[in-house]
DNA sequence: TGAGAGTTACTCACAAAAAAATGAGTGGTA
DNA sequence: TACCACTCATTTTTTTGTGAGTAACTCTCA
């Protein structure tokens, strides 16, 4: 009986296929995501605010990481033509509604 | 001003120390977890059934699966000595009370 | 009686792919 | 010169998948 093909991409694809959850999952657990839209959802809405409550994150990747939160619609920005340049993220809705959940993963690891 | 040191390593310490939500994220996140958790609390629970409904999943794969759910107590197994040996697995409290909360991502991520 | 094939449930070492981090540089001010 | 908000190419680290093999037992055919 032939093997069926496992690579690393069709098994992605059938996975998304299989199962409802994998697509909430793929797009919250890029590394710094989950505490980044906490961040912002307090207040710390613009480039160099996150940077300095994310000491540890190169300019790089935040830039990279703010672009993938926005292509996954959870944060949209504003670009305020102050001098210099000023950019505002916020939390889309459904960034906001993802948030609470969040909170009970949270409080389901913690417990025990 | 030094720049702090971000390598792979202290990143990850930083932010289990500043986000709540990254131990459950950590463990919840590998490919096939959710997938697994959800068969399993279905009945499908041995390492044949499994391999029955992930198809694409190796052997190897499988296996290195189950011992990480293990590890990370949300699932428990059972050795039954009958011919050939024969292992049952099943969720733990903890592995069953995380089922409705992945639920709700699952829908939260439906919703647009 | 015994050789070989088949079953379940794995493990180890290694390779490939993806994710995360780093080095260097950009454009538009003031 | 300095600041803000980035981007690109490349390297490092982690995650995922593969090739080969194991233990303990049963079943079949000669």
């Amino acid at each position: 009986m032939i093997k069926e093909t496992s690579s690393n991409a069709s098994n992605r694809k059938f996975l998304r296929s299989a199962c409802r959850i994998t697509g909430a999952l793929e797009i919250l657990s890029g590394r710094w995501k989950a505490l980044t839209l906490i961040h912002i959802s307090e207040g710390k809405n613009r480039f160099s605010l996150l940077k300095q409550v994310l000491p540890t994150v190169s300019d790089q990747v935040l830039g990279r990481l703010l672009r993938e939160l926005e292509a996954d619609g959870l944060i949209g920005k504003t670009i305020i033509p102050e001098v210099p340049v000023r950019v505002d993220y916020s939390l889309t809705d459904k960034g906001a509604a993802v948030l609470p959940i969040l909170e009970e993963l949270a409080e389901w690891y913690d417990k025990r």
